[in-house]
DNA sequence: CCCTGATAGCTAATCGTTTCGCTGAAGTCT
DNA sequence: AGACTTCAGCGAAACGATTAGCTATCAGGG
């Protein structure tokens, strides 16, 4: 592996020069340029990013720690992520906290001593387990989920609205007895779907039977066993809103099994759709997210602090869902059968 | 950012002891080591991988070059290199070479530059495209795809059983004109899995049209415009064998856009189903590759080579895969209608 | 009591860059 | 012609760790 020295031995120069040219930070004559361009070609040098890192005091490495990789919703945004980190000249490495914060409290430490430039992270606590000692000294963009009492910049949602165009499309429908399967209460955006669906029917007058409500892991296998508990009953809602994709997938499971039909049977609307979903059948009823779009401007405020081209202090930035109409609804009067 | 000098002060000994006490690399009394803790934990120092890197020519980072981080089939081995890699104690650097050998080449130029320790690569050129040095001093194994007479270790999955056992089942079912839609002819898995195709097709002394098969990119709508056009065509066949998964949606929603049923008027049976499809309706008939066994034997050959315990010159690991019966597929008799 | 051997812990060199400050040749002005 | 600028290019000091080699201390044997 060749060095500075060897390229700047071969080339007559000194290492300064060579550094020069390089990162073309020094007027360098056309003479002695060429010998070190040609003297760099034929050792096929690279420089050590270990050694210019140390110097410089910067990494090139951006972080991006998600929630759930088993997940589409975070697969999709590791791909969105991965083109726009290295679009900025810089590479990603990639970490999943698998929900557990104790997973994430390494993976933090570990991107202290990565001397990561910057971070993107899906957090995965509650508010008060974070200590700001965790963050300082790093430049970071939560993404998705917000943390109470964070200075960080942020990107997310607005789940809330979410919540709400999903529970009014049920509504609308005519629905009335509508529940929702959802994620850990603890984090912002199971609590804020679920308001937002709460909000939609407190707005008619109406409120969800306390039964009707559940909250669960973020994963398939828990939503497909609250669904069964939940549809088994005899009373079961005749709609129900489901906080996210993978989950939603669940039920749809869950409901097939008890022998029940959807949309006939049973409404199913949920939020953030699962990459790949294009397929499934009926297609769900749900409000999407721009996920490329929301992780291209998570990274855009990111490099921007690295680089300190900073304006405000602290910068958060609210994307809208929109409601995609499936085939996983249908009007209430229709249920009878 | 406290450094090691700091902590050394601190506790009022040399740098080298703290580093013997961070690394318990050489003996350090009960009552040095204890105030070298407490200073590192008060300084709340953690070492630069940067400067530790420079000097042990490590850089604890392994990188992941995939060939399409849309397709879930890639997701999958993320996921699970992910883990492999952390718990190793690693981090991992990901990359997407997005199917082009340009990008391709930018990545393992980038990776060399990084200095990580290995790389697993999902090649996406043809053989002659790579040169002896892009390898050399940096361990590597080839996932899913080999390069002809490269010596990097690899791990794949025996691609012409899986085009056999595809096309035996359909064989089975009466099908006889049977066509495939596969990748890119340089790449070895499109090749390989069209040849085991046309294998077992011979050895009941049969031949697809020439019509009948066709090569495209591993994506979606390459697969759909292909399989409209060849499904318009009055002689189309009656069973298609489609190289990948994210293809095969594509195939199916080509068919359902020409008006025709699956499997009634048509039976698709693929190879490597993609990760969330277990919605997908028909269910696909698939055989099926263990990802996760593969990217964990990957990384154990990679860990192997960096860790200098290797065995062997070189090291190929071929994983069989298994036919997964779904309901994209019918017997030829009833396809009268 | 001195010499030896063992060893805990220190000093300083080193990894491969970047970059500050310097040198000295050439150019410009009076 | 002398003094002053300019600036291409160089030398050497960082950056923060690891580690080879050394020093000093101490125990034990003769």
């Amino acid at each position: 592996m060749a060095t500075i020295k060897d390229v700047a031995r071969k080339a007559g120069v000194s290492t300064a020069t060579v550094s020069a040219v390089m990162n073309d930070t020094a007027f360098v004559s056309p003479e002695l340029r060429a010998r070190v361009v040609t003297a760099i070609r034929e050792l096929r040098y690279e420089p050590s990013l270990a050694a210019r890192n140390l110097r410089r005091n910067r990494s090139q490495l951006i972080a991006l720690a998600v929630a759930d990789l088993s997940n589409p919703f975070y697969a999709r945004i590791v791909w969105s992520a991965e083109a726009a980190v290295a679009a900025w000249g810089y590479s990603l490495v990639l970490f999943n906290s698998d929900e557990k914060p104790d997973t994430e409290r390494r993976i933090l430490s570990r991107i202290r001593t990565l001397g990561c430039d910057g971070m993107v992270l899906v957090p995965v606590g509650a508010a008060n387990q974070y200590q700001p000692h965790e963050f300082d000294g790093i430049a970071t963009v939560l993404l998705g989920r917000s943390i109470e009492g964070n200075s960080a910049d942020t990107v997310t949602i607005d789940n809330r609205e979410a919540g709400r165009q999903a529970a009014d499309y049920l509504l609308d429908l005519g629905h009335r007895r509508i529940g929702s399967i959802t994620g850990p209460m603890q984090l912002s955006t199971s609590k804020g779907r679920l308001d937002g669906m709460i909000d939609a029917m407190a707005a008619r007058g109406l409120a969800p039977q306390p039964g009707h409500i559940r909250s669960g892991e973020f994963r398939e296998e828990a939503a497909y066993s609250v669904a069964r508990d939940m549809m088994g009953s005899p009373d079961r809602p005749t709609a129900i809103y489901v906080a996210n994709g993978v989950m939603a997938i669940g039920v749809m499971r869950a409901v097939a099994d008890l022998g029940l039909r959807c949309p006939q049977d049973i409404s199913i609307a949920s939020t953030d759709t699962v990459a790949g979903a294009g397929g499934l059948k009926p297609r769900l009823t749900r409000t999407e997210h721009p996920i490329a779009d929301m992780t291209n401007e998570a990274l855009r405020l990111l490099v921007d602090r690295i680089e300190e081209r900073v304006s405000e202090p602290v910068r958060s930035i609210v994307f809208q869902p929109a409601l995609i109409v499936g085939e996983s609804c249908m009007p209430l009067r229709e249920n009878a059968g």
